[in-house]
DNA sequence: CTGAAAGCGCTTACAG
DNA sequence: CTGAAAGCGCTTACAG
């Protein structure tokens, strides 16, 4: 066959088990690293300079096939555009490689028809479990359900589903409301994220609590609902612009919509945070780079990734997994928040 | 086996032929549409029947051992936290479902040692080819040429590469620079990417030319590189406004720089777009809620992503692809640009 | 029109 | 300490 100087031909195990003079068993043995494999140092070492003689690469599937292992996991996210899904997809990507497995990654984006086709390849053994990130339809729960893999929910909750790994939003949220109260206001709102989400129900809650703890009553009209995005933040902030009496701070569920916030407090001619202070929920380059620059809660995002992936590789599929990643959670003080006016 | 009846045992091809009374092989052909099969209709239903009752899905690692194909791609992109490939990522997921196949996205993220692991599962067969978009070091670069599997670059071209797909950014320039010649603004400056990158130059280019055009001499100066990030942006605009004739207007190279623009600007105490317009390359949700909405010049990003997993998946490895992705580009006028100052 | 058979490249219990 | 052998689940040229 002319031009397979320039294309190596495929290495197998049987070409270093013949050129190292030993049977592929050995071979096999040395690159797993079989802690039961006694064998004479010197033949070890004579078999793994032939490996990387040849440049050898054991084939996946081959392997996959005998092993009924996929040494692959999925990670599925509603929307690569939302870039809280980065550093969650960071953590989940370096857990996997520490493991010697690879991440593949992609959005169900709302498209069903798209999770559909990622769940048929699941279902023909291409991944050993799942990360589903981020808001769907129940009826997408409802597939991943009824597929073999073992999966794991991340960043939210599902009713009956007894998987999961979140973040502390409840603290998050306080965190938010503290710092709001220590700049001394007292009529604070909040633009939760959808009330389907389950991260917007525990912000929600836990800003419920947290103005509660402060000895602050909440006007519950102080309290609107917007989907995660910029457009969805600034109709939130018009409409309690139009209030009669309006916020002097608000405590946005994400920095998505609190562009859209900033964008809608600014066309009302508000001055933040001179006239109005702003704080929201994931910290991002991004927010520092905003007019003004957004004062923020950091939550642990690449941390909850990394513990999504870790636990769904280590517990049985059948067992609860229902761990809240905590730390570290902090408010990153920029130029949006301030004592509200005289 | 107890605790079986909840979790179906692995169908196989042999189940499906003894129950349908067939060999395996009228399954395999019936399963993979084998045109060449000449089967009774009969048996046909027959067959399709037993695989739809049984649950039965192809074991995608027995069948890419046989084949010798992964039925899957790779898209490696530099950072997730980059929105611009959002888009590009969702036309090449949609290309390659279209085609059966998978996409494995993952991040080189300027971590070496990730890109090496994933090209060292690639090189067990994991994937058919490889799309690497955004800018990479050459080091990484020849890491993927001496790896076996075919790899189009996307949105990049590579000294000496043959396999390319890109965007007209020479044209993305020229729409941008002709809406600010079109309001009046003869001192424009330019604020590009990082000089190592190749979408940064094509950029740079057309401007130069597209001023050229207009008749308006350039100010060296008046170029200032930045990275594609908002740190970088605003660097460079506070750089830009520190000149003794600073310009009416800027084209910047891109959205996440123009973040950093507009704090800048408006740190430096200017209003946009009454004392400087600000136009940038790239349109996404996020433009349209900055403060000000940002003009922007819309480029086809996912049409850049399917074009390229397209012809990743037609064109014979060896075959030089040097493809510009043209339409649609437009210009999305907002709040940031509006005629010089009198 | 349908079936028998070889073989893709591995892993692993077992034999020696 | 090392090797022979079976088999994972498919596809495909070939025989009938």
């Amino acid at each position: 066959m002319p031009g397979n100087t320039s294309r190596p031909a495929k290495v197998t195990l049987n070409d270093v088990a013949t050129l190292a003079g030993v049977d592929r068993s050995v071979v096999s043995r040395v690159v797993n690293g079989d802690p039961k494999l006694s064998v004479r140092p010197e033949t070890r070492r004579r078999v793994q300079e032939t490996i990387d003689k040849l440049g050898y690469r054991p084939n996946a599937a081959a392997r996959s096939l005998r092993t009924a292992r996929a040494y692959m996991y999925g990670l599925f996210i509603p929307d690569f555009a939302n870039p809280v899904y980065a550093e969650i997809i960071k953590g989940a990507e370096r857990a996997a490689g520490q493991l010697g497995y690879g991440l593949m990654t992609a959005s169900s984006g709302g498209v069903r028809i798209r999770l559909a086709h990622y769940l048929d390849l699941l279902g023909q053994g291409r991944a050993d479990g799942l990360l589903f990130a981020g808001e769907e339809s129940g009826h997408e729960l409802e597939q991943l359900r009824s597929s073999k893999v073992p999966w794991v929910l991340v960043n939210r909750r599902s009713p009956g589903s007894h998987r999961y790994v979140i973040l502390d939003d409840e603290r998050g949220s306080l965190l938010a409301v503290d710092h709001l109260v220590s700049l001394g206001h007292r009529r604070i709102a909040h633009i939760a994220g959808p009330e389907s989400a389950d991260t917007a129900r525990r912000r929600r809650a836990g800003y419920l609590s947290a103005m509660q703890g402060a000895g602050l009553s909440v006007d519950l009209r102080h309290i609107a609902h917007a989907d995660y995005t910029p457009a969805g933040g600034a109709a939130a902030m018009e409409h309690l612009l139009s209030m009669p009496e309006p916020p002097t701070a608000v405590f946005v569920a994400n920095v998505a919509s609190a562009v859209g916030v900033l964008h809608a407090a600014h066309a009302g001619g508000l001055s933040v945070p001179r006239d109005l202070s702003v704080i929201a929920v994931h910290d991002m380059p991004l927010a520092g780079h905003l007019v003004p620059a957004l004062t923020t809660v950091r939550m642990p995002l690449e941390e909850l990734g990394r513990r999504a992936l870790e636990l769904l590789a280590s517990r049985p599929p059948e067992e609860d997994i229902t761990e809240v990643v905590t730390d570290p959670a902090e408010v990153v003080v920029r130029e949006s928040t301030a004592p509200p006016p005289a």
